[in-house]
DNA sequence: GGTATGAATTCTGGAGCTTC
DNA sequence: GAAGCTCCAGAATTCATACC
């Protein structure tokens, strides 16, 4: 244990992950900063999983307070930098700080500040070619929809209603969409597409002008919300379902007229988002 | 000032695979 | 066997706002 190690470490800004990980490398490490843990021992010591730990690891190593030499068949060495760790923390490497809200940029182009190896920001054309089908199979629980549907049917539905459209199918986005599609049937999706189009709430007409978008309908809670008319604000709280505003506006007899389509559509297995929309409007 | 709420972001751990 | 890497899903955290 070096005490002169500890020392600095407890004296540096860092994530509280990252910290232990170097607390405990420091009490494994001589006044040098050498030491030769295992990842298992470091585990032992911190609490953390496997994957933390290596994660911590990594990024001390890409903030310059962590060298590691690999010794074939023998594990690592690892150096701790004294310099390093020993910055004052107004100049030390900060951890990541989320700007505030206000400052975020909208939807389309959030973007997450540590992109995995392989992330894209594809920028999405809709159209009728860009299926993902090795994507979307999943032992056990098929999807309703396919992510290239999923945005063909938003960015349509923005269009409509001046919402805003994907630009960038991010992983992240490509996730969300995946669960979701997993989590509720063809015909959910076609009731929140109506319900969104039919709520003045969803499309800004509420005190602050907020509007939906496609981050905030890939929330669970939030499309079930919207599933539930709960964003009826004609209705207010109450609960009351687009799907009786509809009847009311349209008129009960057209609506009625529409939903049977609609159910004879989803019987018959049809999938095209577009034909469904169709029927709906 | 304290508390509750909603939305967005970040962190964490499991699984599976590869490399040395 | 040890370590690294990526993907994924859920939990935890942060922040702004509204309300008392």
């Amino acid at each position: 244990m070096s005490i002169r190690m500890m020392t600095l470490v407890w004296d540096t800004d860092l994530p509280a992950t990252e910290k232990l990980v170097m607390l405990a490398l420091a009490d494994c490490a001589n006044d040098e900063g050498k030491c030769w843990p295992s990842i298992s021992t470091l585990m032992r010591k911190t609490g953390a999983s496997e994957r933390t730990v290596q994660r911590a690891i990594q990024a001390l190593k890409e903030k310059g307070l962590l060298r590691r030499d690999d010794v074939h068949g023998r594990g690592c060495l690892y150096f701790l930098n004294p310099r390093h760790v020993g910055t004052p923390v107004n100049t030390a490497p900060v951890p990541q700080r989320r700007e505030p809200p206000s400052e975020r940029h909208p939807t389309p182009v959030t973007e997450a500040p540590h992109p995995r190896h392989g992330d894209t920001q594809t920028v999405i054309e809709p159209s009728e070619n860009h299926q993902e089908p090795s994507e979307e199979s999943s032992p056990g629980s098929e999807p309703s929809l396919s992510v290239a549907e999923i945005v063909d049917a938003w960015n349509d539905l923005a269009a409509r209603c001046g919402l805003v459209t994907v630009v960038k199918l991010t992983e992240d986005r490509k996730r969300k969409a995946r669960t979701q599609a997993k989590r509720f049937s063809i015909d959910d999706w076609a009731n929140v597409w109506r319900n969104i189009e039919q709520s003045s709430f969803l499309r800004g007409g509420n005190e602050r002008g907020w509007r939906a978008d496609f981050n905030f309908i890939l929330s669970e809670s939030n499309f079930v919300k919207i599933l539930e008319g709960k964003y009826d604000s004609a209705q207010g709280a109450a609960g009351t379902s687009a799907r009786r505003k509809s009847d009311r506006e349209i008129g009960m007899g057209l609506a009625r007229d529409r939903r049977t389509a609609l159910d004879r559509a989803i019987d018959e297995g049809l999938t095209n988002l577009d034909v469904i929309e169709g029927i709906v409007r």
